[in-house]
DNA sequence: AGGAAAGCGTACCAACTTGGTCCGAATTTG
DNA sequence: CAAATTCGGACCAAGTTGGTACGCTTTCCT
């Protein structure tokens, strides 16, 4: 099974291009060109992070598209969250509507601890993760959250 | 966004059903009147876990279903992905198939991570952890009906 | 041996989510 | 002031999934 949609991963993808120029606002075309991707689908893409909070469109001539926060601000959690809603692994992991049986159901607790694993597979990840290093491989030390 | 399909979510239910009777072999009616699930679905859910190794099915009139190994034995990962196929997050995660862009793609090793962080998670937690120990259980009002 | 019970497999259908495309409103340049 | 450029939301088609139904094979009981 595949866990994102295809539209979070490019998301991810957009947004990792946008994290790699800070202060340059760019356009959907541009991004699209340098993404190869399809350019009507990566302007729905820029569209959702736009209303999720993680870039900011700026309309006009010369508008464009701009990263709302720092990229090491932004975790990949954070960008799928604005495409494709809030993470979780079933129904009642995020909300508790949605399914009737959360009474009776005995599965429902292990699962809150599962999401709350993945949830943070995803958040642990920034952007600046994606566009700094180009090679994967965090640091063999255990502890990547203190930064001197 | 739902990470897992509902019939997955059916599956884990229905296959923490069958870790607390691991000497009986019950029929998917019985299952489904257990969980109170649609007894269709249920059927197509068994007849997956049967079809990935989960569990056995026994023919005859007498037949029904049983889990085919220990219930320690068995992860929410193996369940999940006898339902829906094998885990990841991306197409290239798991099968490099599937996407063109995997040449050019900057964001194609950082998954990679991530889908081993969220293996990881759903591979933790077995059966037992979900039948087992009932470590956490608010004293629920309506208890099931225990046996004598 | 015959009948009934239950799994197994396939097939089919409906529905939703997703992917993609389009046109209109707002803003800046000149 | 007008034209060009761009974001914004609305619209539509398709794929996938969820769910159900039927028929066949196998086994036990009578
Ligand atoms: S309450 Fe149970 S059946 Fe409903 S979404 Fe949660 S785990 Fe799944
Ligand atoms: S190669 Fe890139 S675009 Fe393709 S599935 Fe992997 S991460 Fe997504």
């Amino acid at each position: 099974m595949i866990i994102l949609s295809r539209l979070a991963d490019y998301g991810v993808i957009v947004a990792t291009h946008l994290a790699g120029i800070p202060d340059r606002q760019v356009n959907a075309a541009a991004v699209a060109a340098a993404t190869r991707l399809p350019p009507a689908t990566v302007a729905k893409v820029l569209k959702r992070l736009a209303h999720g909070g993680i870039v900011t469109g700026a309309r006009g001539a010369t508008g464009g598209y701009r990263l709302a926060r720092a990229p090491e601000e932004i975790s990949i959690a954070e960008v799928v969250a604005a495409i494709d809603g809030e993470i979780g692994v079933t129904q009642c992991a995020s909300h508790v509507e949605g399914c009737d049986r959360t009474n009776f159901c005995p599965t429902r607790p292990h699962w809150a601890h599962i999401n709350r694993a993945v949830s943070q597979a995803l958040g642990a990840v920034t952007l600046a993760e994606m566009v700094g290093p180009d090679f994967l491989r965090p640091r063999p030390s255990s502890q990547v959250h203190a930064s001197p």
